[in-house]
DNA sequence: ATCGGATTTGAAAGCGCTTACCAACTGACC
DNA sequence: GGTCAGTTGGTAAGCGCTTTCAAATCCGAT
């Protein structure tokens, strides 16, 4: 038996791969000590003389030892992952919610790994078949928060899957599916677009456009719902024409405005941008015509992004707490293990974080 | 020995762990075959007949049966993984590399995972650790090109923590190390510097602000370089003063040029920001200092990010192929692999990609 | 009916690690 | 000196999977 050992030890499995990676008999022959009293050192959650620790700690550094997490999830231990699934990362305003995911994941003690599925759902099918395989125990999915029947019902279908592994789905910025195991968390769209709406309003614009963002996202409806009900609220109504959704890219917002001011003389004193981007594509065509903003046009956007702040003259928008969202998707993800008393813990409940309005210098009161 | 079999199947692994995941044993068992056959039908790479084949299927499909990676990795077989480490994730500039990056990889059919450091060496450490405890077979690391003597001493010692493990390390946008299996890729910052530095001489400018970057990084020596060399290959030199380093942000831009203009009229007619943002901040000061763009003062960046187009007007810039050099530095590390003869494979050798001047609105001839 | 080769399947030995359980040893105390 | 509790370390049984080797089965050819 020791005999076995120890030819396992130094023969063995050094000599089969053929050079990198000691194992932990490596360790343990070279130490002089069992396999057992190695893994002990490691996690130390164990005592072991001051003596021997050292001896092993001291062959784990010769041999260069390090732990194959592989082995270590397989026999139980095992540092616990948690997968961002991010639909691009170039976009500033998802960097922002992953960043605050990892964050808040690491303060954890959690390792969390993000992934760009690009939009493309191959490539998130095969991201969270990588997270699943791995034994994640949490995932949160960022962007993407479509309506459209067929995707909730691929989504349902994830949550499932996941939930059967004992995996948590947490979804940000995107309405909860009713499904054991996941919780959404949600920006308050609705009340931020009513708010910036409403600062339009109140200094004195009676026509605003309302442009971008495609209409199948959640995140534009309720947009749109709070746009409409601030109207309402002041016993008017918004003029359906002047809602004019597509897509949430500075080239729409250019494209559009540039159409409709080739047309003639708009029918409106404001625009309100579906966000950042839009918005800053508004500017554009807005200078070419050789408007003034906010002189002759007033314009919002919706995301605070750091475009935001570099456009001339910078932008009023809604800003929206990112970083904070998906410190709460993971905080809210892990509380069924963290324990404490989170109001996410209620299944039932929807979390929805609310926003403030940054007046910047891109409106005014229309000429009159 | 077939009791024992039975047993572990339907009893035994389920028995313990509450609910979730089932294993091959228990699949083996539903379709009352051999887990070797299970993994076959799972892998796909050994002749096994329709019919068994159906059974299994049927049965993982019923189980809700989903691979463990880490058994399969132990065993030998398993997915590749690679590593994105990155330093800002909300950096534009770095998320196209990183991009670029997944891209590649996931035409190689690897998955990638990036793992934000936020520039914090502790939490770079852990993630190194957590890929490697991984076995990922490359790691591509994303920013900070620190020239610090330390810093690099401490790449050194990853470097060869990497390697025993038989990982490779891609350095990219950063001086490559000189270790076995690591490469670098590098962008040509020399050569833009001098291309956009050039392209102000030629409109005319004598004395051109060098602004931005912190002087511990090889970037903003190289491109400090680049801007020396143009001035010398014209027989003239840069004059020491107008050469400010610092940080690579908006606010650096903004603060030294608004300092800068406070004092009094400024001794330059154009300013080069070391980048992007720093440019942007340059706008700002300049435009709140009544100065037009481009017929008071011409600007240049360097980085081309989203935001140069967004600044009004346009910023002239020098277009650095940020996504191909992510692409270029997963191809690189999977060379040995992928065989080929790709220039990389010699060790020796350091790539450098080639850059663009973005010619725009921002820059005209001085007044004279 | 018989044989040989190809095809399909199963048994079992690991992969590197953790951990329950037990053995050996240390002192302290009677 | 013997006993007992407290330490320290070893043994070995897995974790879920792959893969080698060999046995079983099948098929057309003889």
């Amino acid at each position: 038996m020791m005999r076995a050992m120890a030819e396992r030890g130094t023969g063995r499995s050094r000599a089969r791969r053929d050079e990198p990676g000691a194992t932990i008999y490596d360790v343990a022959h070279e130490a002089r000590v069992s396999t057992a009293t190695v893994s002990r050192v490691v996690n130390g959650n164990y005592s072991v003389s001051a003596a021997t620790r050292a001896r092993v700690e001291e062959a784990m550094q010769k041999l260069g030892y390090v732990t194959n997490a592989h082995a270590r999830a397989l026999a139980g231990s095992g540092r616990q992952l948690i997968g961002i699934l991010i639909e691009e990362l170039g976009d500033p305003y998802f960097a922002a919610i992953a960043r605050g995911a990892q964050l808040e994941a690491t303060a954890h003690g959690r390792l969390s790994l993000v992934c760009n599925t690009q939009g493309n759902p191959e490539l998130e099918d095969s991201f969270l078949d990588l997270l699943l395989e791995h034994r994640a125990d949490l995932v949160v999915v960022v962007g993407g928060p479509t309506t459209d029947e067929r995707y909730q019902q691929t989504n349902r279908v994830r949550a499932r899957r996941l939930a059967s592994t004992g995996c948590r789905l947490a979804h940000c910025g995107r309405p909860p599916l009713d499904e054991p195991n996941t919780i959404g968390i949600e920006f308050d769209n609705e009340q931020g677009a009513f708010t910036i709406t409403d600062h339009l309003l109140t200094l004195g614009h009676d026509r605003i456009l309302f442009l971008g963002g495609p209409p199948a996202l959640s995140t534009t409806q309720n947009r749109i719902a709070g746009f409409e009900r601030a109207y309402r609220t002041r016993g008017r109504s918004a003029a359906p024409d002047l809602i004019v959704t597509g897509a949430f890219t500075q080239q729409f917002g250019y494209r559009q405005m540039k159409a409709i001011l080739d047309e003639g003389k708009p029918g409106f004193t404001a625009v309100f941008g579906g966000n950042d981007l839009v918005a800053a594509g508004v500017y554009l065509a807005a200078k070419e015509h050789g408007l003034r903003i906010p002189e002759d046009l007033s314009i919002v956007g919706y995301d605070d992004v750091p475009l935001a702040r570099a456009l001339d003259p910078q932008l009023t928008t809604v800003r929206v707490p990112t970083e904070a969202i998906g410190r709460e998707a993971v905080k809210a993800g892990l509380a069924h293990v963290t324990g404490g008393s989170d109001p996410y813990t209620d299944p039932d409940e929807r979390v929805s974080l609310g926003t403030s309005l940054m007046i910047r210098g891109s409106t005014a009161a229309p000429r009159s």
